[in-house]
DNA sequence: CAGTGAGCGAGCTTCCGCTTGACTT
């Protein structure tokens, strides 16, 4: 009997596909992809580390040619498929009909290799009828196909891997720009934009209750004497006033309890009354985004929440897979609905014509059905109480009756909206409206009633109803009260309403849209407030950015237009490699990202981008700006720290001025009881501390530990840092003192020291324990962890050591090191491990400067040339200078002197990669200043006089208004920074 | 610009989409 192999994509797929093909058929899952671009060095294979293109993981110079590597966690599976393959007689490539699928289908077939034909097929939904029918439909792999989703993940790896880098170097390491997340981030900034520049505006009507007859409604004030009272909506979100030629009425708060008072008890006539019959239809069933939006609506499920419970629900059986964008109804699913509404609600309640739903997204793709309850007959919610977990069962229970509504009949009522006329006690005409709703026949409502979250929105929405009234009916205006109202910012993006817009801009698909949420919260670029999502200062950097400089790139419309093209080439009208190259090299008008990057990186000014434009604070001095350690603001050189928890649009002037003028940095914490000065606690330069009284200079001061949180600090802990230095006691006639240093907490004797590995240790180190460190030698002495963790011996060469060093635990034979990469590190290293990593990665320590290069260095193997030299466009390498006397040459010859390498880079490479470097050496004039940038206004006054004029600080500081000592301090600061960020820091 | 004792293996971060467990909090 032959042996058929059948691949899909999701395991819980294999298993039901497998019952309908029976016998003959091993139906197994690729677990989705298989391959993929190199996520970072690691998993580059060596033999490509050393190409120009390595980091990117395509050769931007053959045409993009990707370099797929199957990661670590999937290679197991993968030589399990290889396996299974070569046992079979026949492979069936059945993953999803989409341009993922195909390309999945495609990898499969270029690393299961199959020996055996190999046929592709489709089936868009999960019966027996749909799978049998479809392998007897075969078909070919289209190549197209594959090119349009190779094309879309090469740009979205050139996206993500270039302008990221551009973010590290201009706002803060670690950072990520990409083609969804940032227009994402954007879309939060630019809702917080005008949350920051919205101005509020107040306005008063009347609330009337009505008597017709005996019965009772509520009316609200339109008109005053011919002019309709102002809404909302007339006034300026941006000034708070009313929109110029407005001609409406606008009351306030007196002018309303007047009137209201002038109206009560009056007379009204009803002078129309118009009802007018409404239908609605139900809702499509759930697609992944609308699920997640009624999750959080009805549930309040995080996005995350709703699809772990959908997974549990899909695993088990109970639903159709939710990952989609269709809404469409298999045959037997429609069926199944109908049978139920009729069963349940009765004929009346069922559509009806079948009703049949098609996306209304342009990029859906449509690969699979609505997501509804699985099978031909639908379980009830409430036969499944007992079997399913409390989340799952809440969302079976959405998810069926959002199917079931969704084959019943329209809902029907009627609107009705009724004006009375009537006049105040002194003659001016008023005119009062009242709107109400009826349902007649609930339709679909009886099962399914869309949440919303816009409470607003569902209050006008709510049925009121009037009583029957006509036209020349007197009424009385029993009640009226004056009420306020106050226009409302534009709401802030929930995840459910993030969710929509990306899925309306077609950006994003149901796979990623809960992932899209957790990415820009973990870069830091949000922050939930309750169901808000809020940015953070950083996004606001992030984002102006990109803004100004790729503006492209974060165009709302760029997927949609990259969508367009990749359908181009699916269908085979354009070709994969010149769309890259205009992306990339800008060919034929493209937009051409990396000459962009190299000018961009060049041209944008940190400093310029790390300050916040913020509307309310214009004209005040103070700005605010996203630094090392967090927001802050300054106003000249007063500075102060942003609180984490204040959003962006609740920093107002006066908040901002309260924060300068009690900078939250100088908190006064309470009395030393000995002395009875004031402990203060403060944000500097060096990072917060607190003193001991307020007069300059204080009588102690002592830094904070790492541990310790400035706005957490309690007087007690204030008190125990003051003690330091302590005096632990007396060795040899010399004081042994515990300090806490710049480099942290250390041990003083006489002019020796020694560092101690914890700050803690300060206030507990004993002098036999101090004694101790002082006989060991300087730095080998480091505490407890001094000498090697581990060490391996070998025949044939030296020993290898593990040691635990600054920047984690590295293997060392004297010669050379290596730092451990995650997951090599701890108990299982073996020797050989040990050997292998080191030949393979072990690199020089780099020499100490101003000594020349060992011979040592030249014949070292080629394979420790980690970098190809002459990579002088990433701006790292090159960098050092080329003299031997600790003193850099800054002339043209440096250019010169870059650029050689390349050339000789075959021959010479060990020579080129490590000149001599001089990191401490001052560096040119000419070199420091296009990063004149990072400075201050006033440091840059200060570096440019100096440096560019030759004066001296002296003569400068008086026209900058500063003392002379402290413009030293400055120029000394200004000039360290310089030299940091021209040495690429 | 609160003030302090030295000088030490750098190398990685990052994208979007397709899928599940296997891990630990």
């Amino acid at each position: 009997m032959p042996k058929t192999l059948v691949i899909v994509e999701s395991p819980a797929k294999a298993r039901t596909i497998e019952k309908y093909l029976g016998k003959g058929y091993t139906v197994e899952s690729s677990i989705g992809h298989i391959r993929d671009l190199p996520r970072s060095a690691a998993e580059i294979p060596e033999r490509y580390k050393n190409e120009s293109w390595a980091r990117l993981g395509l050769n931007v110079e053959e045409d993009f040619r990707p370099l797929y590597v199957v990661s670590a966690e999937k290679r197991q599976h993968v030589a399990r498929l290889r396996k299974l393959t070569s046992e079979a007689d026949e492979l069936i490539l059945a993953t999803d009909d989409d341009r993922e699928g195909e390309s999945i289908a495609w990898h499969l077939l270029q690393e299961l290799k199959p020996k055996v034909p190999v046929r592709r097929m489709v089936f868009h939904e999960i019966t027996k009828e749909a799978i049998q029918s479809a392998i007897q439909h075969p078909r070919d792999i289209d190549t197209n196909l594959v090119e349009a989703q190779e094309a879309r993940r090469a740009l979205d790896r050139l996206y993500g891997y270039e302008v990221s880098p551009v973010l590290w170097r201009k706002v803060a390491p670690k950072l990520s720009a990409g083609r969804v997340q940032s227009v994402a981030t954007r879309l939060l900034v630019e809702r917080e934009r005008e949350r920051m520049r919205f101005v509020s505006a107040g306005w008063w009507d009347i609330e009337a209750q009505c008597d017709a007859a005996g019965a009772q409604f509520p009316a609200r004030l339109t008109e005053l004497e011919g002019r309709r009272l102002a809404l909302g909506r007339d006034f300026d979100p941006l000034t708070g006033r009313l929109k110029p030629g407005s001609e409406v009425a606008l009351l306030d708060e007196p002018q309303a309890r007047a009137l209201a008072e002038a109206l009560t008890g009056s007379a009204l006539t009803v002078t129309s009354a118009e009802e007018k019959p409404y239908t609605q239809r139900p809702y499509p069933p759930f697609i992944t985004s609308t699920l997640q939006q009624e999750g959080s609506r009805k549930l309040g499920f995080g996005a995350q929440r709703t699809m772990r419970a959908a997974q549990k629900l899909y695993e088990g059986g109970y639903i159709t897979y939710m990952r989609t964008d269709s809404p469409s109804l298999s045959a037997e699913a429609m069926t199944a609905a109908r049978s139920q509404v009729k069963a349940m609600y009765g004929d009346a309640y069922l559509s009806p014509q079948p009703r049949v739903y098609s996306s209304k997204s342009k990029n859906a793709q449509e690969a699979h059905e609505a997501i509804r309850p699985a099978g031909n007959s639908f379980r009830t919610p409430d036969s499944l109480r007992a079997e399913l977990g409390t989340d799952e069962w809440r969302l079976y229970d959405l998810v069926w009756k959002r199917t079931v509504a969704s084959q019943m009949a329209d809902a029907r009522g009627r609107r009705m909206q009724v004006r009375l006329g009537g006049q105040t006690r002194d003659g001016r005409p008023v005119q009062f409206s009242a709107s109400g709703r009826a349902i007649d026949f609930p339709g679909f409502l009886r099962a399914y009633v869309e949440g919303s979250d816009d409470p607003a929105a569902a209050l006008e929405d709510r049925e009121v109803i009037l009583p029957p009234l006509t036209q020349g009916q007197a009424v009385t205006g029993q009640r009226m009260d004056a009420s306020g109202h106050e226009t409302q910012p534009p709401a802030r993006y929930t995840e459910a309403s993030l969710v929509q817009a990306l899925e309306a801009a077609g950006i994003g698909r149901p796979s990623t849209y809960a992932s899209i949420i957790g990415t820009i919260q973990d870069r830091g670029y949000a922050a939930k407030k309750g169901s808000a999502l809020v940015p953070t200062w950083t996004a606001f950097a992030t984002s102006a950015l990109l803004e100004h400089h790729f503006s492209s790139l974060v165009d709302y419309d760029f997927t949609a237009r990259m969508e367009e093209e990749l359908d181009d080439i699916a269908g085979g009208r354009k070709q994969r490699t010149p769309y890259l190259r205009g992306f990339y090299l800008g060919d034929q008008g493209g937009m051409g990202l990396k000459p962009l990057i190299a000018s961009n990186m060049e041209a944008i000014d940190a400093r310029a981008v790390a300050t916040i434009e913020v509307p309310r604070l214009a004209g005040s001095g103070i700005e605010v700006r996203v630094g090392k350690y967090g927001p802050y603001m300054s106003q000249g050189e007063a500075r102060a720290n942003i609180p984490e928890d204040l959003a962006p649009d609740e920093l107002t002037l006066e908040r901002a001025q309260e924060l300068m003028s009690r900078p939250s940095g100088d908190q006064v914490l309470g009395q030393d009881p000995e002395t009875g000065l004031p402990v203060i606690a403060k944000a500097g330069r060096f990072g917060p501390y607190v003193q001991l009284g307020d007069t300059t200079p204080p009588s102690r001061t002592a830094s904070l530990f790492p541990t310790d949180d400035l706005n957490t600090l309690t007087l007690e802990r204030a008190l125990q840092l003051l003690t330091l230095p302590r005096l632990v006691g007396t060795l040899e006639g010399e004081e042994v003192w515990a300090l806490n240093g710049k480099f942290g907490p250390y041990l003083k004797r006489g002019t020796d020291s020694r560092s101690l590995t914890s700050h803690e240790q300060l206030f507990t180190v004993t002098l036999p324990e101090a004694e101790a460190l002082f006989q060991q030698p300087r730095f080998r002495g480091r505490g407890a962890t001094a000498g090697p963790l581990k060490s391996f011996e070998y025949p044939d060469r030296t020993a290898i050591s593990l040691r635990s060093g600054r920047f984690g635990p590295y293997l060392t034979d004297g010669e050379r090191n290596a730092t451990l990469r995650k997951g090599e590190d701890g108990p299982d290293l073996s020797a050989d491990d040990a050997r292998s990593i080191l030949e393979e990665r072990g690199k020089e320590p780099k020499k100490k400067p101003g000594k020349p290069a060992r011979k040592a260095a030249a014949k070292a193997p080629a394979k420790a040339a980690k970098k190809p030299a002459g990579k002088a466009s990433a701006g790292r390498t090159g960098r050092s200078a080329p003299a031997e006397g600790g003193m850099a040459i800054h002339t043209p010859l440096k250019s010169a002197a870059r650029k050689a390498p390349a050339k000789a880079a075959g021959k010479s490479k060990s020579a080129a990669k490590k000149p001599a470097t001089a990191p401490k050496a001052a560096l040119a004039w000419a070199d420091l200043k296009p990063h004149l940038g990072v400075l201050s206004e006033q440091e840059r006054a200060l570096v440019t006089a100096t440096r560019e004029q030759g004066r001296k600080v002296e003569e400068v500081a008086p026209g900058l208004g500063l003392d002379i000592k402290k413009a030293k301090g400055m120029a000394l600061q200004a000039s360290k920074k310089l030299n940091q960020a021209a040495r690429g820091g």
